[in-house]
RNA sequence: GGCGGUGUAGCCAAGUGGUAAGGCAGAGGUCUGCAAAACCUUAAUCGUCGGUUCAAAUCCGACCUCCGCCUCCA
């Protein structure tokens, strides 16, 4: 088994991925604030490393993921000030539909999905430590992390200090600021600023974790002092994933993370614009699945690697929408193939062009996670099998194993082969049997108008005719 | 200003030295009573300028576009 390589944003550098224990993977990737529905955004993360963890698992390793929910921080607390409710409550709504929108989205369910809430107590042993090591300082009960004194701070942006305090003096302005030592020190622990805010006893008195550390304690704690992967967007290498390094390594003394993976950007709208708050174009996975099929979203999202930068606009998931409705007439056609009783005829061409897919999309995925060259090895094995399946002399055995291994492969996308033909029976399937017969009669009658009175009757009921050598087939659309 | 990314046919997009994969859309064809599906055929010299080389989309230099991060953000 030939490895995989990764683009590690440490090294900057593809790299061959060796797994700290042979055949296991530890994994961790930044999940969302809980204070809304997931924007797609959010949803791109979280498909772009499912899309890793499933290819990970299709080569047989056994991968441990964890991803958090960060349910308390400013955003929580605003958001539930406004909504009239508690951070709790907030927590538990949103942290329910994100649940709701990835299992719609065929995201396989994280190992383990700590919230930093339910962690109080080992963040406030972590901070300790740093304390007590000199990494950290407590000023009228907020806790900062003494930046400078971590001799790699800015290693994984490539951000040099001397640019860092440049760029932090022009946010010097308040209160937070004045207190901290450094202006590029950054907050571990923040002290309780009103009576009705959600608050934890600690030794520097009564407050709540910074965003940082969090994930530190939840990677250290769940998956070991090292760990293979940590991943999340490219927003968050710096600060976010800088920091993260710094309060771990300097608990543990022990390196946090093999390799850094992060994910491209989604812009949207009609000019492709950046997705921001300020330009109110934020798209929440909740709403766009009223309308579009999830299993559509999932295919274009998981088309493109997870480095690119991904435009969302009607026309590319119509497009990936269209290759789906390819790969179900061919499951279709192949379903109905193996169904009937025509003789089957070994095909050496059908064997070897599966066999050669197969290695092509291997050592795509292979390399950083190539999906679109594994799908342009699939999308060339397509008119081999259609042209077999609609022959007379179909090979069933391979046409078999070939939607076995399609199967395989779609799943590394996240879209299921089953759910995409599932459609394919319902309870009105002797309805439409009757009514496909009685228009077989009528063409065996010539008798047109009838037909396609029938076949248009048929339409209206979201059935696609297909006339075949092989006889009437037909779909649900 | 610092760091990073990006620019290939109408759209999506492979390709890091040997003379441009693939998909969608479009066009033509085969099949069909018609249709649908399927199959076949069909398009670009690669942001700009200059350089290196027998040979560059691919290397070097300059410039330009667009984007992200540097402050909460996937």
């Amino acid at each position: 088994m030939l490895a995989v390589k990764v683009y590690n944003t440490l090294t900057r550098k593809k790299e061959e991925f060796k797994p700290l224990v042979p055949g296991q993977i530890s994994m961790y990737v930044c999940g969302p604030t809980v204070y809304n529905y997931i924007h797609i955004g959010n949803a791109r993360s979280s498909i772009a490393f499912d899309t890793i963890r499933r290819y990970f698992e299709y080569k047989g390793y056994q991968v441990k993921y964890v991803s958090n929910f960060t349910d308390v921080d400013d955003k929580m607390i605003n958001e539930a000030r406004a909504e009239g409710t508690t951070v709790p409550k907030l927590a538990e709504k949103f942290i329910n539909a994100f649940l709701e929108d990835t299992t719609a989205l065929n995201i396989e369910p994280a190992t383990l999905h700590p919230r930093a809430t339910h962690e109080i107590n080992e963040i406030i042993k972590f901070i300790q430590v740093l304390i007590d090591k000199g990494y950290a300082y407590e000023v009228d009960g907020d806790v900062y992390y003494r930046a400078k004194k971590f001799r790699h701070y800015g290693q994984l942006s490539d951000q040099n200090i001397a640019q860092l305090e440049e760029g932090a003096s022009e946010h010097i302005n308040d209160a937070e600021q004045s207190r901290k030592e450094d202006p590029i020190d950054f907050a571990l622990w923040k002290a309780q600023k009103e009576p009705d805010e959600i608050a934890w006893d600690s030794p520097w008195g009564k407050g709540r974790p910074g965003w940082h550390i969090e994930c530190s304690v939840m990677s250290t704690k769940y998956l070991g002092e090292t760990i293979d992967i940590h991943g999340g967007g490219q927003d968050l290498e710096f600060p976010h994933h800088e920091n993260e390094i710094a309060q771990s390594e300097a608990k543990t003394g022990q390196k946090f993370v093999n390799y850094w993976l992060h994910n491209g950007f989604v812009t949207v709208g009609k000019d492709q614009e950046k997705m921001s708050k300020s330009l109110h174009n934020f798209v929440t996975v909740h709403d766009i699945l009223k309308k579009v099929d999830p299993q559509v979203l999932r295919f274009f999202m998981a088309s493109v690697q997870y480095r690119r930068q991904i435009n969302y606009s009607e026309k590319n998931l119509k497009q990936a929408a269209t290759i789906l409705d390819r790969f179900k007439n061919t499951l279709t056609d192949i379903n109905y193939r193996l169904a009937d009783e025509t003789v089957s005829e070994a095909s050496e061409e059908l064997k070897q062009a599966i066999d050669a897919t197969e290695q092509k999309f291997v050592a795509a995925m292979d390399d950083d996670f190539n999906v679109q060259n594994a799908l342009t090895a699939i999308y060339d094995l397509l008119p081999v099998v259609n042209a077999n399946a609609n022959s007379e002399q179909a090979d069933k055995a391979e046409l078999q194993r070939f939607v076995e291994k399609f199967r395989s492969w779609l799943l590394v996308f996240g879209v299921d082969t089953a759910k995409l033909c599932a459609k394919n029976t319902g309870s009105n399937d002797d309805e439409i049997n009757a009514l496909v017969k009685k228009r077989d009669e009528a063409r065996a009658n010539k008798d047109w108008a009838t037909s396609d009175k029938i076949r248009d009757q048929l339409k209206e009921m979201g059935i696609t005719i297909q006339d075949t050598p092989q006889g009437t087939r037909w779909t649900r659309d």
